[in-house]
DNA sequence: TTAGCTGCAAAGAGTTTGCTGGGAG
DNA sequence: CTCCCAGCAAACTCTTTGCAGCTAA
């Protein structure tokens, strides 16, 4: 099953993944086809062990979906992204709840900046 | 020029709109074709008169440029999205910038979760 | 056998681009 | 006269889908 080897690679990433990345790293072993990976994936994501984001650049990042609350330090220049645990965000999702009655089920942060990196090339 | 009616639309809304919406309500005064109106919301974006999201649904919304600092609930049913003027992102961005060296120039917040409409008619 | 995986090719959506003609200063 | 603006159609990218064949239980 192809599944596995798509989830492994999802599995065995620090960081989020592209489909392409996944795709590419996939192919290293085994032959599939790029249409199986995002099948597998949209798979994934619905059985919940796997979670999707979209950023800035409309491309879709998908990672493990652990119970670590994570963000990403995206850099404007070399655009990798560097993930932060850093996030305040329960107490104002709370806050918004009892304000407006809406009830958060989740929510999606990117910062965008320069990378210590970048900078120092510039 | 029709940049005028465009940026008009824009400054006349109090949400955020998507290419489409703009180009279906110039398109009620005058003739305009969508390629015009990506191309001026581009021209718009880098004068940093009007400010463009990426959100989860991969569909750019633009909205005025302006100093208020505002970020959107996004309900997961009806796809509208409510703005909130919560964040307390700014102390974070410091701490991010004081422990990691990146230089944070913006970042992306979306809330989701369920309206209180759409939760009443379920 | 039944159900779910796959590959392939085509379609789809949102956005961009090249080329050309037209209007403003 | 120049130059920017606008229209049109085609191209592009990422992703999805239909169909048919294959694989596994």
């Amino acid at each position: 099953m192809k599944k596995d080897f798509i989830f492994d690679v999802i599995k065995n990433s620090t960081n989020s993944l592209t489909a392409e990345e996944i795709y590419n790293d996939v192919s290293q072993n085994i032959d599939v086809n790029l249409s199986t990976v995002y099948r597998t994936l949209n798979n994934l994501v619905d059985k919940n062990l796997v979670t999707k984001v979209v950023r800035q650049d409309k491309i879709a990042y998908y990672e493990l979906a652990n119970d670590e609350h994570k963000h990403y330090l995206i850099c404007d220049k070399c655009n990798n992204a560097y993930p932060t645990d850093m996030c305040d965000l329960d107490k104002i999702a709370r806050k918004i709840k009892r304000e407006t009655g809406f009830s958060i089920t989740g929510h999606t942060l990117e910062f965008h900046g320069i990378c210590p990196e970048c900078r120092e090339n510039a």
